[in-house]
DNA sequence: GAGAGATTTGGTCAACTGTCTTAGTCAATT
DNA sequence: AATTGACTAAGACAGTTGACCAAATCTCTC
């Protein structure tokens, strides 16, 4: 690519963070190609010049969320040489602090209850998530006798840290400390015994 | 308020009827007063006649529609002489057969989202759901010697049920039967000992 | 059955939407 | 210097939106 392209691959990424950003603030029904255009600095005809139309830059944004998300994913897991309790602490911690990362997250989602296209990206997410969590948890899912089948489990831990995202995005807390508290002893108390 | 006729009550429940329908079918984005009123057998101008803008009518499904579901919850649990075992059944029942009923739900708590006015009632209706559990689960909590405070497994109960319902919008089901499964068998164990 | 008020209708309105065109810029190549 | 082709800005375009209104219609009361 030609280095004049080099600018145009920053203007498009502005417009993919200007619309992460909307997101947040507005919603996806909230996102219009003029207001767009002002939160990244740019012309609003450029929307359909680079991307051919607002829904394929919203397929975009959804691309390149849920590209980022796997890799997060993969990451807080995946690593070794560190006992489960931290990757399970870090993870609780990205789930207290990344609220406006979930808010996109949730509105991609809403939207594409709406368009059967962008279903299968949020399903990809699912399993990838999914896939990651099956592994790091075979190990701790023997070694501490738990008795439930692993594919329970790991449906339990990604269902119930969906409904703890989804009731902060409506401002309720109630009882998620408690719970997550009791999960952080009781996994110490094995870690310990 | 004078007392709408008979005829203007059945109009007005139509146009929350048909919003309910569009929510399920296109989403709270893609409502507009024509299609609405198309939907509802009903001229498009009564949409400000009766709600005086759209935004009222979308707070008036959101009231009617919390109030039911209040309603449903406390019918679920509260019931005297029944097994513990059988409401839990009823419930994973509705979870399994009310898709349209979640897309409602889960569309209008979208749109709470991005309206702050209305984040106070979707966590009425979360706090009601939490207070019918926390009665129904009290009993079972002591007699099977659950190891966990009453308020931590009525939050896991509450969360996972509703992440295996926004996996569900998404067509995920991966895993969901497995956990459900397993969970009725240990009721039925916990019941038969 | 006349009159008054409530309701319903079909249409208008300005504002806004996504898309697209046009005129022009600019750097690289010839 | 001229030509080219990618890029940009500004605005035009047709269509849709929520809101609103005047006239027509209906439903009472007297």
């Amino acid at each position: 690519m030609a280095p004049a392209s080099l600018a145009r691959q920053q203007t498009e990424e502005a417009f993919l963070d200007a619309a992460e950003r909307l997101l947040v603030s507005v919603g996806y029904a909230g996102i219009t190609t003029r207001a767009l255009a002002e939160e990244a600095g740019a012309n609003h005809g450029l929307v359909h010049y680079y991307f051919g139309s607002m829904e394929n830059l919203l397929v975009r944004v959804l691309e390149r969320f849920t590209e980022r998300l796997i890799a997060r994913q993969r990451a807080m897991y995946a690593a070794r040489d560190v006992p489960f309790i931290e990757k399970w602490r870090t993870a609780m911690r990205y789930l207290e602090a990344d609220r406006e990362y979930q808010k996109v997250w949730y509105e991609l989602q809403a939207l594409a209850w709406n368009r059967n296209e962008l279903g299968e990206r949020v399903a990809h997410v699912n399993s990838e998530w999914r896939a990651v969590l099956t592994e790091a948890f075979a190990g701790p899912h023997e070694r501490y006798g738990i008795d439930m089948p692993l594919d329970a489990l790991v449906s339990l831990v990604i269902t119930f840290n969906e409904g703890i995202m989804l009731e902060r995005l409506s401002g309720i807390e109630t009882g998620q400390a408690d719970l997550l508290d009791w999960i952080d002893d009781w996994l110490e108390s094995k870690q310990a015994g």
